[in-house]
DNA sequence: CGCAGAATTGATACATCTCAAGCTGGGTGG
DNA sequence: CCACCCAGCTTGAGATGTATCAATTCTGCG
């Protein structure tokens, strides 16, 4: 409803929290200088739509706090969720015009957006930026894929269990811990935007998240906190093999 | 079951089919001339492997010629496939070790293989080749996201419709022809492959195939050869927009 | 307290899958 | 040159998983 907060405050690249993980993460002293230049952050509340499919875009941005989705909407009304963005994460497209999906805020979010005219220009220029967002994109396009392996054929239950347990061990990642053994995490989505990630109803969300918690895999404290007791338990209702993929 | 032919002609980059859409098209003469150092050409027969996921993979490639395709299976046979590589389509991930996908030849299929190592210092050295790639890997980026949204929610019958759009309007492109009014192509894949990339089983394809035919939508001159009467008609069929989220 | 959004649960419908039986066309060997 | 063969494909009948429609029941909050 209202626009956005502006935050023009200088914050310090130096002491970002995502310094070393976004698309700036391979850049030295004078391109983060640049990039100083160029950058502003806005913030938006939970529900708030950041940008709609179609919209002119000057800016790309990466996610700074908070978490976003992607979301492709059909004439009559499908969705479906195209990609979950997390702190660190990057938003747009250099080199096009338009915003190709609906972006919003599904929790309080906090943006680090470059206008895109100069940081075209950068990229062209010095290659850090570049080199990163190269790996960033691979790294996207493997997780397309994976979910479209989950899409196109995992039943209802593995696809529930497969977004519970990349939710925990991303947690986990956040929290420097590991995910194995007893698990604890909060669920940053509502039931409808599980079902639009997973491709199902909100109803089928319902009664398998129900399922994996009468059959003793999950915990459920309240709708939104979840206990995965054993993790190895919940990885083997995904199912991928034991080794859960895991590419470095 | 053979070794792949191995040709070490010394194919010309400057009269190569590929030259101005692949990993290479922004390349100077001199990084040409590097790239011809470092790459070989292989050849595979229809139906050949070329790689399988999890195999150490030392080159990185261009398809020139034919159709391979990406498949990830799972545990239990389960097949998703997760691309489709047409000519000028790049294979193989700098940085990493081993291929993530199970990659096979659907027709006689050649490509142009870069050892990896010197490929990235390449990659490293020069911008061009690296510029050219992020491009690349963010259509492909798109690509895999429109797949989502199909794989997720679009009926059958509007998976098929979609699928048999995009090889029409890609065929036409190969011609330099435009996708309008009767198109006319032949299938690269079978009803098993098209099940595979649609997260569909062959029945449903072969009946999703037969009811469109039975509807007028296509005609069917052997089994895969196919017409379109009306382009406009099989579009409406797909589900999308009018409009065919057209990018450019 | 009571409301509104979120979630659960139930009953039924329906699309797609599964299992099974033929068909078809192009290639091969007798 | 024909009969056979076989992979690829089609078609049918029935099973099943998920969607749809419709009540409730939670839960947090003003």
């Amino acid at each position: 409803m209202t626009a956005p907060d502006i935050l023009n405050v200088g914050h310090d690249c130096g002491a970002c929290p995502i310094r070393h993980r976004a698309v700036c993460a391979r850049c030295e002293a004078d391109e983060l200088q640049t990039l100083e230049q160029i950058k502003y952050y806005r913030s938006y509340q939970a529900g708030q739509t950041v940008i709609w499919s179609g919209d002119r875009m000057d800016f790309v941005a990466s996610v700074v706090t908070g978490i976003a989705t992607l979301t492709q909407t059909m004439e009559d009304g499908r969705r479906q969720m195209v990609g979950l963005l997390l702190p660190s994460d990057f938003v747009g497209r250099p080199g096009r015009q338009t915003a190709a999906y609906d972006v919003t805020a599904t929790t309080d979010l906090v943006m680090c957006c470059f206008r895109k005219k100069p940081f075209e220009e950068m990229m062209s220029k010095t290659p850090h930026v570049a080199q990163r967002l190269l790996e960033m994109t691979l790294d996207e396009l493997d997780a397309a894929r994976e979910w479209m392996l989950l899409l196109g054929r995992k039943t209802a239950r593995e696809k529930i269990a497969s977004l519970l347990a990349i939710i925990a061990r991303r947690d986990a990642h956040l929290k420097l811990k590991n995910a194995k053994g007893s698990t604890v995490f909060d669920l940053p989505l509502t039931r409808e935007e599980m079902a639009d990630y997973l491709g199902l109803t909100l109803e089928t969300v319902s009664r398998q998240v129900s399922a994996l918690k009468r059959d003793g895999v999950i915990v459920l404290e309240g709708k939104r906190h979840i206990v995965v007791p054993n993790f190895d338990r919940l990885m083997e209702e995904t199912g991928d093999d034991s080794d859960g993929g895991m590419l470095v």
